[in-house]
DNA sequence: GTCTATATAGGGATAGAC
DNA sequence: GTCTATCCCTATATAGAC
């Protein structure tokens, strides 16, 4: 909580990030495209001018939640344990918690800035910059997939090629990226108005499926009992 | 090619395919919210008015363009081999092959009427008979390739537990609806205005690629032979 | 910093002549 | 059937008062 008593500056900075904040929320319920700028002026109860006042155009607040998210989501896995497994669990149990869990840190990101997602090729064709920094994103993601299969390998928790693990990244890559557009596109016309309760936790299940088949022995078992929950 | 005596009925709908033919066209290149009649009309050295006179509306072109879409992919795989694989190949080589050849198909048609997927989020949530239907489409393939994994499964070319298909199968239909997008998302800038050689083949391999660890023995070998080819 | 009023532009769609 | 002219609406963005 910031004093009071600062002066103008701190109102402004308070005032720039109501309208993110609604901005945001607005996107990812309607899709971007979607809401105007008057929407978000009028859900916050002031004038389009003010505004405008805040910001020069509208793809300058989205340029500023991509920022965000960016700043949010553009983070590496933990370090892998290497070679230095437990003796007595060399398939590495941990490993595929690990994975579980940066799967859905990623996948909370994702969902707090779908509307990213929801129209990806218009904004990409739009923004260049959001083009290039998105793709960013997507290389070292891909990266992070392929580095955490490698460790899983080493460790004897998993059975797969190079080819086979570069393979199996980019499809991890696509159906973590849509996964949430096709459960939207899923569901019934009167819940995609209402916008929300994401089921993350079918996502990471249908993630971490595309894994399962080339996880070896106990890790093959771990893996199975975690994700027994989320079986229909 | 229909005689030119026929009156006017034909020009009339001559003027709409080709109205048609160029709304597909531009819809695919740059997205349909990015296209106006007006764009449409001029590549046809028309009038607005005129396009106007064919179409109520733009809605009725992309729900004409759907509609062909939907006559051209709504069709069910070759009915499978069934118990009558033959003796010497009891794993069924042909399945795998009907596999491929199902998928590209399905995948051509994805390519030819690609800006449905572009933005499936607003056109859907625009249109809800465009929704009901490409749910319905949705719906049977996800039977239909449950069901070419249970015959597999039968003639022992696949391992798979029943939950383990269903998994699968809204795993291929994720990766084939979205692998285009993905492949557009990743293509530098200056080649997405161009727009095309959409790598199909590229696409049924990263699909297949999602059911291949599920294969057994020859199945799986024959498999191999087949994608080799597009290992990088 | 916030408001009201308005300029500006674009695109969907219609009217009416030919 | 096709064209020209235009209406109408919406959305971005700005000007200027308070």
């Amino acid at each position: 909580m910031a004093a009071k008593a600062d002066g103008n500056t701190i109102r402004t900075e308070r005032t720039r990030a109501r309208i993110l904040a609604e901005s945001l929320t607005l996107f990812n319920e309607r899709g971007e495209a979607n809401v105007t700028t008057g929407m978000i002026a009028e859900a916050l109860g002031m004038s389009p001018g003010n505004l405008y006042y805040h910001f020069r155009n509208k793809d300058e607040i989205v340029e500023r939640l991509f920022a965000r998210f960016e700043e949010r989501v553009d983070v590496q896995p933990a370090a892998p344990a290497g070679g230095a497994a437990p003796r007595d669990a060399p398939w590495g149990p941990g490993a595929i918690e690990d994975l579980w869990l940066y799967l859905h840190l990623m996948l909370e990101g994702m969902r707090d800035y779908r509307f990213l997602y929801r129209n990806l090729d218009d904004l990409t064709a739009r923004n260049s910059r959001l083009h290039l920094h998105f793709n960013r994103i997507v290389d070292r993601k891909l990266a992070a997939v392929e580095a955490l299969c490698e460790d899983l390998v080493r460790v004897r928790a998993m059975r797969a090629t190079p080819a086979e693990i570069r393979t199996l990244a980019r499809n991890v890559l696509v159906v973590a990226t849509y996964w949430l557009n096709f459960q939207a596109l899923r569901a019934p016309r009167a819940k995609r108005a209402v916008g929300d309760e994401v089921d993350l936790g079918e996502a990471a299940y249908q993630v971490m499926a595309l894994i399962a088949p080339y996880l070896a022995g106990a890790a093959r078992r771990h893996h199975d009992r975690l994700s027994r929950h989320y079986i229909d």
